[in-house]
DNA sequence: CGGTATCCAGAATGATACTG
DNA sequence: CAGTATCATTCTGGATACCG
């Protein structure tokens, strides 16, 4: 796929990152992606409607959109399998697995200080 | 300030967030917060005036509305000079302080796998 | 100098319906 | 089952002008 990071290869070309904290932030920005990616961290691989019902306040559209995002990126890998009904398995790339200890430093920080906010 | 941290305590209490990596996310999301927050951890204090010129793409407002939040969260302190004209001074909290660690993960992983979004 | 108010453009998200 | 297409809505960021 020849669009595979276009979005995210354009910006580095715009010069549009300060830094390159923003290049990862960017990769994992977006409502579902944290999610996505530490639950694919933590099960190997997931079918599309696995995801689903693991996260049912999640769209149908807004996850392909999500998952397609995060495939482009190379974070995530997608397999097909010719079947009927068709069978779809996502797993995380090396690159995307090496985004889960960033993950579980915000998961620890958030349980941390969750509670100073519900004061 | 009554309305502190008023919007991640809503969505808190609201149950917006699946996990608490979405607490932490939350606070950092925002096209120039992890900028302005890695800055004011280098510099100690910054002024309004400083933090422009050294992000002249950052408009006027946009940047009163980031730190503004960023205030609201507890991650950054603002102090007011009652002097003519006025002087107002930007710091980390003890709690922005602590999101430091997790912003020098990203910027290294950033470093580290940005030449493979450039090919 | 360090704001606020207003208005607007574009992006991100979401609801719904249709398809191989 | 796992999509795509369309349309509506909400959220974010930005341009501009005015203020104490």
């Amino acid at each position: 796929m020849d669009d595979l990071r276009r979005v995210v290869r354009r910006k580095i070309e715009m010069g549009e990152f300060n830094c390159e904290k923003e290049l990862t932030m960017s990769l994992i920005s977006g409502k579902w992606k944290i999610t996505i990616i530490y639950y694919l961290g933590m099960n190997a691989t997931l079918r599309f409607s696995e995801i689903k019902r693991l996260f049912p306040k999640i769209s149908h559209k807004v996850l392909t959109t999500q998952i397609r995002e995060l495939e482009e990126d190379g974070i995530v890998r997608r397999e097909v399998f010719p079947e009927v009904p068709p069978r779809v398995e996502y797993s995380l790339t090396e690159l995307g697995k090496s985004l889960i200890p960033i993950l579980i430093m915000m998961y620890d920080w958030g349980k941390k200080n969750i509670q100073t906010f519900n004061k």
